[in-house]
DNA sequence: TCTAAAAATGAAAGCGCTTCCATCGAATCA
DNA sequence: TGATTCGATGGAAGCGCTTTCATTTTTAGA
């Protein structure tokens, strides 16, 4: 039985049913939207030519394109691009999986990815992995469910089955925040290891030899911390002093982790934290405690936040580009998606030490 | 002419078509995903019976469930929710509207979301206004498009035309981040004006009569300065002076707004600022010009973000419920969809006065 | 003016699911 | 024991679009 449809907004369907309980008539009666068939008809072309004037106006004699545009906008149209997707196959929803939106370095990268996903006509569907592997596969499990046309990861860890997951499916995937030789597909980042050794090499040239980290246990924050070890043992230095928090760590941990620093070192000279936010929290740990920074313990942070700036001293740190890895990994599912022939599987933004008076 | 299908992920497509100009054969043959109709084959039951193996197991025999899950697993059938939206009219797929994620507040509130709306299957789209109320309307029309099944929406003002529209589709719709007697729909937040003048009254009563703001002129910023207004002259003091930056602004914005505030009124005694980071800003500033805070000038902030509690002084703040915010959005959201009886149009999580060492 | 090519339009067949309704055998009841 | 109900399953009809491919209308070419 062909469903009974009225001619268009029809008050029919809704009068037919008695409000359900609990459903509370806090609208306005559901008018049913209209449908390409509905803008067919007024406009009095066929339904193709509706969609041609939705998907490609340039295929479109002039005169019946206004026709078919007065239509639209008679009826209030709004195309329904879930039966578009089924139909095409392409959603032109992009997912983006961060370990937390709550924190403002991938939230910057999330905002780039957004600037230049939304004016190309693409969505991003967002998930969060809380810093958890398995939450992070079955994120990626739901969001193929939709079909989604792209995938942005954060970093280059996944579980093991990941990989061959996401070949099977065949959509670009960007990796992010990270660097390996080895990309699922393609990878826009920076690399931690080189930026902590580029830190730590910082650091020893400002004539520190008694170094601490502070940072959390995640994969890129370790990964910080070992390039940090091996400048530091290549120079010849005595071993790093780390503290590792649970993520997600906030600046009040960063007061404590630095007296238990000093009470593992007391020598300690300077300290490289994971991010911005830590040393902003040792930074205020030292006025506290009455230490002179730099003097008495140098400060630097990961970032540059826009905190890094404002602070007094301000915070040396190292600066990465966490907007630009979104606008970059957008740019690069733009170019796969539109079949531009592609260069580089890999996109190494690098970093920038940027010095400060807390160095 | 029906679409001739191999039985299953056969080669037959893939190499009927030849690779295609730009687009790399980086990943695997795409092989076809399997679909619920070759699940059912392989199991021997009927298409209708997967389906209720994924949507509602509970009615399907024990054995014949048995049967399908292992088809389903053999199979890597992982089911088309395009599909399933259109079909079923629901996409369980829920838009957010922020002004900027790259933004903590506000980013807590997208977490509690995201937090609460996952474990129950539906997945957060997410759009930037950058707080213009055009580009949120555009937006709105996007997701609609989607047929997204609820829609949160940051503050209460929108564009005129917005709710008669969201009238119209009759989906369920939060406002959050602030407080109206006239909703669009539901409402959870705060009232911005409350809070401002609440804090006004807390400094008034801290013996302060020379007050100043520092803020954005985003429309809840400039509502917590109404009522911080409102509270100062109610108190008969001296209006107050204030200073708008252009959103978003950021933490170094606060130190160069300070000076521009006192050339104004040299005799400022308090200055309420929009939020912790324009806080923390104004009290460095403070400590480059070697004012002492709170003695020669008291400092307050908003949202009690994780900052404010560690400087040195601490700053006093108006504490807000950011992500508690987003976890009863959901939960009404969750409560509509299900058609759960609906108390409460409205939710006011108020806010609380923090008093810390700066003022 | 006639023909070939190009532009504009339409008919039909799905995309991969869910929903409604019908069917059938087994369990329940009087 | 026959009538009734219930649980389990399947057939068929869409959901609202896009994509071929065929047809008609224009335009260009000679």
């Amino acid at each position: 039985m062909p469903t009974v449809r009225p001619v268009l907004k029809s008050a029919a369907k809704a009068s037919a049913k008695p409000a359900r309980l609990g459903a509370r008539p806090r609208v306005a009666a559901p008018a049913q939207a209209a449908r390409m068939q509905d803008v067919a008809r007024t406009a009095g072309v066929s339904l193709v030519t509706v969609s041609r004037v939705v998907n490609q106006p340039e295929k479109v004699a002039p005169a019946t394109l206004q026709v078919v545009r007065d239509a639209i906008r008679q009826l209030r149209f709004v195309p329904n691009l879930t039966a578009g997707s089924l139909a095409s196959r392409r959603s032109r929803i992009i997912a983006v999986i961060v370990p937390t939106i709550a924190n403002s370095i991938f939230a910057d990268t999330v905002e780039g990815l957004s600037q230049h996903l939304e004016p190309a006509g693409y969505q991003l569907l967002l998930g969060q992995s809380n810093y958890d592997l398995d939450e992070e596969a079955r994120l990626v499990e739901t969001f193929l469910g939709r079909r989604v046309d792209g995938l942005v990861l954060t970093g280059i860890d996944h579980v093991k089955s990941l990989r061959a997951r996401l070949h099977a499916v065949a959509i670009p995937v960007i990796e992010t925040w990270d660097m390996t030789h080895r990309p699922i597909d393609q990878l826009v980042g920076f690399s931690n290891l080189e930026a902590g050794a580029a830190a730590a090499r910082y650091l020893i040239q400002k004539g520190h030899q008694y170094l601490g980290y502070i940072g959390g246990t995640e994969a890129r924050s370790a990964r910080r911390l070992e390039g940090f070890r091996l400048a530091a043992r290549l120079a010849g230095l005595p071993d790093i002093t780390a503290v590792d928090l649970t993520v997600p760590s906030v600046i009040r941990d960063a007061g404590q982790a630095l007296i238990g620093l000093r009470s593992q070192q007391p020598r300690l000279q300077a300290i490289f934290c994971a991010n911005d936010m830590l040393a902003a929290g040792v930074l205020f740990e030292c006025q506290r405690q009455g230490w002179k920074v730099p003097e008495q313990l140098a400060i630097m942070g990961f970032a540059d936040l826009p905190i890094a700036a404002a602070t007094e001293p301000a915070l040396s740190s190292v600066q990465i580009f966490s907007r630009e890895i979104g606008a970059r990994a957008a740019q690069m599912l733009l170019d796969r998606l539109n079949r531009v022939a592609v260069t580089d599987d890999s996109l190494d933004l690098g970093f920038k030490i940027v010095e400060r008076g807390s160095t």
